[in-house]
DNA sequence: CCGATATTTAGCTTGTAGGCTAAATTTCAG
DNA sequence: CTGAAATTTAGCCTACAAGCTAAATATCGG
Protein backbone atom coordinates (compact mmCIF):
# COMPACT_ATOMS: atom_id res chain seq x y z
CA UNK A 1 0.00 0.00 0.00
CA UNK A 2 1.81 3.29 -1.37
CA UNK A 3 1.50 6.39 0.31
CA UNK A 4 -1.53 7.99 -2.04
CA UNK A 5 -3.54 4.40 -1.61
CA UNK A 6 -3.43 5.11 2.65
CA UNK A 7 -3.99 8.79 2.75
CA UNK A 8 -6.71 8.64 0.32
CA UNK A 9 -8.45 5.49 1.63
CA UNK A 10 -8.06 6.47 5.33
CA UNK A 11 -10.16 10.32 4.27
CA UNK A 12 -12.72 8.46 2.31
CA UNK A 13 -14.99 7.35 5.69
CA UNK A 14 -16.73 10.32 7.20
CA UNK A 15 -16.11 9.49 10.59
CA UNK A 16 -12.11 9.68 9.92
CA UNK A 17 -12.68 13.14 7.84
CA UNK A 18 -14.34 14.43 10.87
CA UNK A 19 -11.76 13.17 13.27
CA UNK A 20 -9.06 15.19 11.23
CA UNK A 21 -11.63 18.08 11.70
CA UNK A 22 -12.45 18.03 15.25
CA UNK A 23 -8.85 17.96 16.07
CA UNK A 24 -7.71 20.58 13.53
CA UNK A 25 -10.28 22.69 15.71
CA UNK A 26 -9.00 21.80 18.62
CA UNK A 27 -5.89 23.18 17.91
CA UNK A 28 -4.20 20.44 16.31
CA UNK A 29 -4.05 17.72 19.23
CA UNK A 30 -6.68 15.72 21.57
CA UNK A 31 -6.48 12.42 23.84
CA UNK A 32 -7.85 9.38 22.12
CA UNK A 33 -11.17 9.86 24.96
CA UNK A 34 -11.94 13.46 23.76
CA UNK A 35 -11.92 12.05 20.20
CA UNK A 36 -13.89 9.05 21.40
CA UNK A 37 -16.40 11.38 23.02
CA UNK A 38 -17.40 13.26 19.96
CA UNK A 39 -18.83 9.89 18.12
CA UNK A 40 -21.62 8.18 18.84
CA UNK A 41 -19.68 4.82 17.79
CA UNK A 42 -18.15 2.65 20.58
CA UNK A 43 -14.86 3.34 21.57
CA UNK A 44 -13.20 0.65 19.78
CA UNK A 45 -14.44 1.47 16.58
CA UNK A 46 -13.03 5.05 17.01
CA UNK A 47 -9.83 3.53 17.99
CA UNK A 48 -9.41 1.63 14.70
CA UNK A 49 -10.26 4.82 12.92
CA UNK A 50 -7.28 6.37 14.68
CA UNK A 51 -5.40 3.43 13.98
CA UNK A 52 -6.17 3.95 10.14
CA UNK A 53 -5.36 7.53 10.11
CA UNK A 54 -1.79 7.35 11.99
CA UNK A 55 -1.25 4.54 9.30
CA UNK A 56 -1.59 6.61 6.64
CA UNK A 57 1.15 9.27 8.53
CA UNK A 58 -1.93 11.79 9.13
CA UNK A 59 -1.63 11.34 13.04
CA UNK A 60 1.01 10.72 15.26
CA UNK A 61 0.72 10.55 18.96
CA UNK A 62 2.26 10.67 22.36
CA UNK A 63 1.94 8.76 25.55
CA UNK A 64 1.50 10.95 28.15
CA UNK A 65 0.95 9.32 31.42
CA UNK A 66 -2.05 7.22 30.87
CA UNK A 67 -3.75 9.15 28.26
CA UNK A 68 -2.28 9.23 24.55
CA UNK A 69 -2.67 12.56 22.94
CA UNK A 70 -3.26 12.48 18.87
CA UNK A 71 -1.45 15.21 16.68
CA UNK A 72 -2.58 15.93 13.86
CA UNK A 73 0.58 15.54 11.18
CA UNK A 74 -0.54 18.81 8.56
CA UNK A 75 2.19 18.13 6.25
CA UNK A 76 0.81 14.72 4.83
CA UNK A 77 -2.17 16.23 3.42
CA UNK A 78 0.37 17.69 0.92
CA UNK A 79 0.22 14.47 -0.23
CA UNK A 80 -3.11 14.85 -1.23
CA UNK A 81 -2.80 18.36 -2.41
CA UNK A 82 -0.21 17.48 -4.68
CA UNK A 83 -2.07 14.73 -6.51
CA UNK A 84 -4.23 17.66 -7.51
CA UNK A 85 -2.13 19.95 -8.64
CA UNK A 86 -2.23 17.83 -11.80
CA UNK A 87 -5.68 18.93 -12.69
CA UNK A 88 -4.97 22.54 -11.86
CA UNK A 89 -5.09 23.09 -16.11
CA UNK A 90 -4.83 21.38 -19.18
CA UNK A 91 -1.52 19.08 -19.39
CA UNK A 92 -0.08 20.06 -23.13
CA UNK B 1 -24.54 10.56 0.64
CA UNK B 2 -23.03 13.85 0.45
CA UNK B 3 -20.65 15.28 -2.00
CA UNK B 4 -17.60 15.22 0.10
CA UNK B 5 -18.32 11.59 0.74
CA UNK B 6 -18.93 10.77 -2.93
CA UNK B 7 -15.81 12.52 -4.24
CA UNK B 8 -13.75 11.22 -1.06
CA UNK B 9 -14.77 7.79 -1.95
CA UNK B 10 -14.83 7.29 -5.41
CA UNK B 11 -10.88 8.86 -5.02
CA UNK B 12 -10.23 6.26 -2.34
CA UNK B 13 -9.90 3.51 -5.17
CA UNK B 14 -6.43 3.50 -7.12
CA UNK B 15 -8.07 2.32 -10.43
CA UNK B 16 -10.27 5.22 -10.05
CA UNK B 17 -7.07 7.80 -9.26
CA UNK B 18 -6.04 6.23 -12.64
CA UNK B 19 -8.81 6.83 -14.54
CA UNK B 20 -8.84 10.49 -13.38
CA UNK B 21 -5.43 11.37 -14.46
CA UNK B 22 -5.20 9.29 -17.41
CA UNK B 23 -8.67 11.80 -18.98
CA UNK B 24 -6.61 14.43 -17.88
CA UNK B 25 -3.35 13.48 -19.15
CA UNK B 26 -5.28 12.90 -22.43
CA UNK B 27 -6.80 16.53 -22.41
CA UNK B 28 -9.60 16.14 -20.50
CA UNK B 29 -11.81 13.88 -22.50
CA UNK B 30 -11.72 9.92 -23.67
CA UNK B 31 -14.04 7.35 -24.75
CA UNK B 32 -15.07 4.40 -22.22
CA UNK B 33 -12.91 1.93 -24.91
CA UNK B 34 -10.04 3.87 -24.63
CA UNK B 35 -10.09 4.00 -21.25
CA UNK B 36 -10.79 0.44 -20.77
CA UNK B 37 -7.81 -0.45 -22.74
CA UNK B 38 -5.65 1.28 -20.41
CA UNK B 39 -6.48 -1.09 -17.65
CA UNK B 40 -5.55 -5.07 -17.14
CA UNK B 41 -9.63 -5.27 -15.52
CA UNK B 42 -12.12 -7.02 -17.31
CA UNK B 43 -13.98 -3.89 -19.03
CA UNK B 44 -17.27 -4.13 -17.15
CA UNK B 45 -15.27 -3.76 -13.88
CA UNK B 46 -13.89 -0.44 -15.64
CA UNK B 47 -17.57 0.25 -16.55
CA UNK B 48 -18.17 0.80 -12.87
CA UNK B 49 -15.60 2.58 -11.95
CA UNK B 50 -16.43 5.00 -14.71
CA UNK B 51 -19.89 4.87 -13.17
CA UNK B 52 -18.81 5.86 -9.73
CA UNK B 53 -16.52 8.63 -10.57
CA UNK B 54 -19.56 10.10 -12.54
CA UNK B 55 -21.93 9.50 -9.78
CA UNK B 56 -19.66 12.01 -7.80
CA UNK B 57 -19.90 14.47 -10.34
CA UNK B 58 -15.62 13.80 -11.03
CA UNK B 59 -17.05 12.39 -14.98
CA UNK B 60 -19.87 13.17 -17.37
CA UNK B 61 -20.48 11.79 -20.51
CA UNK B 62 -21.76 12.52 -24.11
CA UNK B 63 -23.00 9.54 -26.15
CA UNK B 64 -21.37 10.01 -29.73
CA UNK B 65 -22.79 7.93 -32.12
CA UNK B 66 -21.99 4.66 -30.79
CA UNK B 67 -18.96 5.62 -28.88
CA UNK B 68 -19.56 7.56 -25.43
CA UNK B 69 -17.12 10.08 -24.35
CA UNK B 70 -16.27 10.96 -20.89
CA UNK B 71 -15.32 14.28 -19.69
CA UNK B 72 -13.19 15.00 -16.61
CA UNK B 73 -15.61 17.74 -14.42
CA UNK B 74 -12.16 19.87 -13.00
CA UNK B 75 -14.38 21.97 -10.95
CA UNK B 76 -15.73 18.97 -8.79
CA UNK B 77 -11.80 18.64 -7.57
CA UNK B 78 -12.20 22.11 -5.81
CA UNK B 79 -14.61 19.96 -3.23
CA UNK B 80 -11.31 18.26 -1.83
CA UNK B 81 -9.66 21.65 -2.53
CA UNK B 82 -12.04 22.99 -0.24
CA UNK B 83 -11.73 20.48 2.46
CA UNK B 84 -8.16 20.21 2.52
CA UNK B 85 -8.02 24.54 3.50
CA UNK B 86 -9.47 23.71 7.07
CA UNK B 87 -5.69 22.43 7.80
CA UNK B 88 -4.40 25.44 5.83
CA UNK B 89 -3.31 26.67 9.17
CA UNK B 90 -4.34 26.67 12.52
CA UNK B 91 -7.32 27.55 13.56
CA UNK B 92 -7.75 30.34 16.52
C1' DC C 1 -31.57 -5.95 -42.62
C1' DC C 2 -27.36 -8.23 -40.60
C1' DG C 3 -23.22 -8.69 -38.60
C1' DA C 4 -19.74 -6.24 -36.25
C1' DT C 5 -18.47 -2.83 -32.87
C1' DA C 6 -18.90 -0.38 -28.50
C1' DT C 7 -20.43 -0.51 -24.15
C1' DT C 8 -23.51 -1.49 -20.31
C1' DT C 9 -26.42 -4.50 -17.43
C1' DA C 10 -27.20 -8.66 -14.80
C1' DG C 11 -25.86 -11.61 -11.61
C1' DC C 12 -22.55 -14.36 -9.04
C1' DT C 13 -18.47 -14.68 -5.62
C1' DT C 14 -15.12 -13.32 -2.32
C1' DG C 15 -12.40 -10.43 0.73
C1' DT C 16 -12.43 -7.00 3.86
C1' DA C 17 -13.97 -2.61 6.16
C1' DG C 18 -16.30 -1.29 9.87
C1' DG C 19 -19.53 -2.09 13.48
C1' DC C 20 -19.99 -4.41 18.21
C1' DT C 21 -18.87 -6.69 23.00
C1' DA C 22 -15.70 -8.57 26.16
C1' DA C 23 -11.07 -8.92 27.79
C1' DA C 24 -6.40 -7.22 28.32
C1' DT C 25 -3.04 -3.55 29.34
C1' DT C 26 -1.07 0.33 31.47
C1' DT C 27 -0.80 4.04 34.66
C1' DC C 28 -2.24 6.75 38.44
C1' DA C 29 -4.09 7.83 43.17
C1' DG C 30 -4.62 6.71 47.79
C1' DC D 1 -0.76 -2.93 46.47
C1' DT D 2 -5.32 -2.25 44.79
C1' DG D 3 -8.99 -0.36 42.36
C1' DA D 4 -10.36 2.94 39.00
C1' DA D 5 -9.42 5.28 34.71
C1' DA D 6 -7.88 5.44 29.88
C1' DT D 7 -7.30 3.05 25.99
C1' DT D 8 -6.18 -0.81 23.02
C1' DT D 9 -6.47 -5.68 21.56
C1' DA D 10 -9.03 -9.77 20.35
C1' DG D 11 -12.39 -11.76 18.04
C1' DC D 12 -16.91 -12.07 15.99
C1' DC D 13 -20.49 -10.69 12.33
C1' DT D 14 -22.46 -8.44 8.31
C1' DA D 15 -22.83 -5.63 4.38
C1' DC D 16 -20.92 -4.24 0.43
C1' DA D 17 -17.04 -3.08 -2.85
C1' DA D 18 -14.87 -4.90 -6.53
C1' DG D 19 -13.60 -8.60 -9.34
C1' DC D 20 -15.40 -11.87 -13.04
C1' DT D 21 -18.34 -14.05 -17.04
C1' DA D 22 -22.27 -14.08 -19.83
C1' DA D 23 -26.05 -11.64 -21.82
C1' DA D 24 -28.29 -7.49 -23.37
C1' DT D 25 -28.47 -3.03 -25.89
C1' DA D 26 -27.58 0.32 -29.29
C1' DT D 27 -25.48 2.12 -33.46
C1' DC D 28 -23.09 1.88 -37.72
C1' DG D 29 -21.51 0.11 -42.41
C1' DG D 30 -22.42 -2.44 -46.34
Amino acid sequence: MDAYEAVFTALAHPARRRIMLTINFEGGSMTAGQIADVFEHAWPTTTRHIQVLEAAGLLYHEQKGRVRVYYINRSRLDLVRDWLEWFAKDPH
